[in-house]
DNA sequence: GGTGTGACCAGCT
DNA sequence: AAGCTGGCCACAC
């Protein structure tokens, strides 16, 4: 049913992290079955602020904890404020506790 | 239907 | 050590 598109899976994945936990670019990829399409996953984010749904995209980081696409949200300090408002540390504009934050989606599902 | 692109990843120089 | 290039896949024009 959700293999319509990689952007419209990308998105439930996405949704689907649950509050103050983070996932990466590579996992969603992987998760799909493409591995290599990392980028893919940046790109359908791009997508996510024209889709209608709310996507939590600032969940969604590099394999670093990164926050790559933070000028993405219109703001540097945005997608800070967003973790942080939901108990993720954010500092040099990079996930604190990474690797407990991490949420791995074939992991939940 | 070919080309370009994109918020990455990993390896090479 | 750090910077850069290529590769990867799927979508838009």
């Amino acid at each position: 049913m959700n293999n319509q598109g990689f952007f419209n899976r990308v998105y439930e994945v996405v949704k689907e992290v649950p509050y103050g936990r983070i996932t990466t670019y590579g996992a969603i990829a992987a998760y799909l079955g493409s591995k290599g399409a990392a980028r893919m996953v940046g790109w359908a984010l791009n997508g996510s602020y024209t889709s209608e749904e709310n996507i939590p995209a600032h969940r969604v980081v590099n394999r670093s904890g990164l926050l790559t696409g933070k000028r993405h949200f219109g703001g540097t300090e945005v997608m800070k404020q967003l973790l942080e408002s939901e108990g993720v540390i954010v500092e040099e504009d990079r996930i604190t506790r990474f690797d407990e934050l991490f949420w791995d989606p074939a992991e939940h599902l």
